[in-house]
DNA sequence: ATGGTGGTTGTACCA
């Protein structure tokens, strides 16, 4: 089974390379980031024509999540328990869900970006980080043999060699310590980074900016993530992170991610 | 020289 991860930055203006890649890749279960849709401008009809099951939350033009899976799509969750809400209550951010595809959990995460350190978005997404970490903790305590994957866009680069330069990110967001310390509470929580030992770095990014040449001129950062509980880690037999996918016109500025489990 | 590009929305905001 092939397990990919994207933030594909509009769904809509993605759709295209998004059925291209799932057919050339063989893909089963694709988490998406960054939908900017709602239902009503979903374009369901695209995945279903190729036979996958799909289920989105989405609520707005800025953040929204999607799985898509050939393979059964049940138990569908939007959002997990304590997770944080942002803003007006009634109209919460649409950050992760979560369905059951064929016996391992599967969840698409996007991890609040927070603007800048002093950003209230940033207390934000170190809550969310660390309810995310809560959360996944008590599933494995409820079964420590659970087979789940917490794909996606965590806007963290956990390590110096996940950086182009560690200088120009200096008093930035994505690098700073609390960050890291959040992302790894969720590694510590029982999930581990399955792609880095088959991809390790310096210089294996998954997203580059859009702006100042960054892709040609390999200026990126590693922040796209499968991180696997410890029965699913171990069946997990390769990885791939797809730089194709960041080339040419129409691109989205992350790259997919994908792992194989057999 | 706080630039550049891309998406959605609506002539600003977000990444």
């Amino acid at each position: 089974m092939r397990i990919a991860t994207w933030n594909v930055n509009s769904i809509r203006s993605r759709i295209d390379r998004v059925e291209a890649f799932l057919t050339r890749v063989d893909i089963d279960v694709l988490a998406i980031q960054e939908t900017k849709a709602r239902d009503d401008q979903f374009p369901f009809e695209r995945f279903t024509r190729l036979g996958y099951e799909v289920v989105q939350h989405g609520l707005n033009q800025w953040n929204g999540v999607a799985i898509a899976s050939r393979v059964g799509l049940q138990d569908v969750c939007l959002g997990f328990d304590g997770m944080p809400g942002w803003g007006d209550p009634s109209a919460p951010e649409a950050r992760a869900i979560g369905a059951v595809c064929a016996g391992v959990h599967v969840w698409s995460l996007y991890v609040p970006n927070g603007r800048t350190l002093e950003d209230p978005h940033m207390g934000y997404k170190l809550e969310w980080l660390a309810a995310l970490a809560a959360a996944g903790r008590a599933w494995l305590a409820a079964d420590p043999t659970a087979q789940i994957a917490l794909l996606g866009d965590w806007n963290v680069a956990p390590f110096d060699e996940d950086v182009w330069s560690v200088e120009y990110y200096e008093g930035k967001t994505h690098t700073s310590p609390g960050e890291r310390a959040a992302y790894q509470a969720v590694v510590d929580a029982g999930f581990a980074d399955v792609v880095r030992p088959f991809h390790p770095g310096p210089g294996t990014y998954t997203y580059w900016d859009y702006t100042r040449l960054a892709f040609p001129k390999r200026r990126g950062m590693r922040i796209d993530f499968a991180l696997c509980s410890p029965t699913l880690a171990a069946r997990v037999t390769g990885a791939v992170i797809d730089r194709e996918e960041r080339k040419g016109k129409g691109a989205s500025d992350h790259a997919p991610v994908v792992i194989e489990v057999r």
